[in-house]
DNA sequence: TGGTGAAATGCAAGCGCTTACATCATAACT
DNA sequence: AGTTATGATGTAAGCGCTTGCATTTCACCA
């Protein structure tokens, strides 16, 4: 016996209870497997020293850590703190934990926390998006790590992925735009780089606008990182131009956020003198005034989803099948019908000029 | 040589590079113990055949995870989130990555957690405030894991703590609203059960109260969870009161965010007809119409700091001191003087009431 | 050229657990 | 009562790695 405070190991339980060690592991595994009453002196012991089994020498014979990783871009911007919340809590349903690590939107640094997050025995990986080097993928395949992709859609991926279709989603808030007479759009768009959404949200803007009939190349877009800040000075940019847009559609609604703010600063009606719409339809879309007029999209539930899937995916109940989720239009005050008489010029030819700052 | 893909071992290695094992050991973990010729020799097999060290292995010897856990109420709070983001960010840094779990503000879930998290392997715990059965840090203590208290500072408690004084934050701020001519203050607190910090606050703004001449007992206080609705909901009870507060002090922005809409909902003017204020200084406060005087807490230094230290006491280079951080005032236009012709009736002893929704 | 010490490398013993297989006890048959 | 199933428990072999100690190598010196 042991006396010297440390901690102790199946060994030392086994001592206590007058039994093997393989009867101890099968009290705590396979409880059922073992008859009463030396069960309950197992347990007793394993109460009285306070057991609990190491983890590294559980893993390395289960060769499952019962983790999932995820990587996020950052877990600042509500939509991903929402999302792997829900993830979190349904991974902790089914017995597993969470491991995090965030990218800040860095390619590199992705790649780093990958293989950080491998190396550390995760089962799965949740990650963003789809663009990725190959390598990388065909790394976690060697490494037999189940991947399944988020916050984008794409049934024709090399990999599984749960989520919407950015660029549908768009492309009908689009259309209400457009419908309210709109024909002077400016985008203020996230960093597109290595972020297919991003890309996806521009594309789906320009499909809305050369399905009625506009030259998608017209309009001016701004691209800035996800910043309230940068959303501002992105909007206040896009006020400075000669030919002001009269709606300004942003590639979240942090950006949004940012450009009313902008836009009340430099004392512009919304949505009397522009319109604003965002994407996402996080808390801050309700509390702005006015009301941001945004993509609802289902943070929890796909945060929900990706962890049942992937676990399935993990457990070799599923090899990974991809999960469509629906937005919907979230109609609120800063999206107005254009007015004749307001400060944009009426100049038919806006400049074909795209930024990518 | 085998074939037959299969995750590569040290043994492997060893094998393809004509060396023992213990040398491929010590390239990966000491390089200079190993000539440049055999380890460049090694390396190349290591290359060759996607070597990455079985977690389980390393941390059974090593008796230890380079992984940190942090469980926090959710992370769906803004301040959380942002406070997580740079403790993961710092964590990184010093080589450790981060387990994540959350106890949506309810004690047993804590406890599981913390189990769960300790089991895993963590090397080292961030946890939200103090309040917390006695056992559970004598069970920390038994594991030899080393606990860091974060978002509260105090200085006397068992454990170490890096944070800020909420007590003495929320009296300052308090005392602002005093000398605008404030006598009427109402609460809208989180729930205090197992919540110091929400008790902190209540009692910081008692002090101020006290301090001026004010019956601390007077203010009517309601509890309900961080919720923009529910903050709306507790301001609107507050608004029917016979006696209205001209002052309504917020336990968080989020509270405090949701109050300033039922107000506008309910035509009130703020800070005309009533003063609003909050507490974090998160992202929607300065978002916000009016802008709302909260109290600033350094998040993101926070969440640093806690990182480090907590690495320093996992590594044994510190026993854990406390580590207290300024917060400051943050004015905007929620807070005004209180005005003489408002709605308030001008009865002079407001009711001794306390509510414990 | 033989001797020496330091540096490089190999050997092998675990780390704490799970599990296939062997053994033993018990209850249920003929 | 003797023989079997059947279930409970024990034995011991690893899982892949690190590391103390033993051995080998080699540069350097007398």
């Amino acid at each position: 016996m042991a006396d010297i405070r440390s901690i102790p190991t199946l060994d030392d339980v086994a001592k206590t209870a007058g039994v093997s060690t393989a009867t101890v592991s099968r009290c705590l595994n396979s409880p059922d497997r073992v008859v009463e009453s030396t069960r309950q002196r197992v347990m007793s012991a394993v109460e009285k020293l306070g057991y609990t089994p190491n983890f590294g020498a559980r893993i390395l014979v289960a060769k499952r850590t019962f983790t999932i990783g995820a990587i996020i871009p950052t877990m600042e911007n509500a939509i991903f703190a929402r999302g792997l919340q829900a993830f979190q809590e349904e991974l902790r349903k089914k017995g597993y934990t969470l491991l995090v690590a965030s990218s800040a939107y860095r390619p590199e640094m992705e790649e780093e926390q990958i293989r950080t997050l491998v190396s550390r025995g995760a089962d799965g990986l949740l990650l963003i998006g789809h663009d990725r080097d190959p390598s990388l993928y065909e790394y976690l395949d060697r490494q037999e790590v189940p991947v399944l992709v988020a916050w984008t859609y794409a049934a024709d991926a090399s990999q599984p992925s749960i989520g919407f279709d950015n660029r549908a989603s768009i492309r009908a808030l689009t259309q209400e735009v457009l419908n309210l007479g709109h024909t002077q759009i400016a985008i203020i768009s996230g960093i597109t780089k290595g972020n297919d959404r991003a890309r996806q949200r521009i594309e789906g803007i320009e499909d809305a606008l050369a399905a009625n009939g506009l030259d998608p190349k017209s309009m001016h877009i701004v691209e800035t990182s996800y910043d309230i800040e940068r959303g501002g000075q992105a909007f206040d940019k896009l006020m400075s131009l000669e030919k002001r847009p009269t709606a300004v559609m942003c590639g979240n609604d942090v950006l949004a956020a940012g450009a009313l703010r902008c836009a009340r600063e430099r004392g512009l009606d919304v949505p009397g003198d522009v319109s604003i719409t965002g994407f996402d339809d996080i808390e801050l879309a309700k509390v702005v005034i006015p009301g941001l007029t945004t993509v609802h999209v289902p943070h929890r539930e796909m945060g929900r989803k990706a962890a049942s899937e992937l676990v399935k995916m993990v457990e070799k109940k599923s090899v990974g099948k991809s999960i469509k989720l629906q937005t919907s239009l979230q109609i609120r005050e800063s999206l107005g019908p254009v007015m004749p008489q307001g400060p944009t010029d009426t100049g038919t030819g806006p400049e074909d000029f795209r930024e990518d700052s």
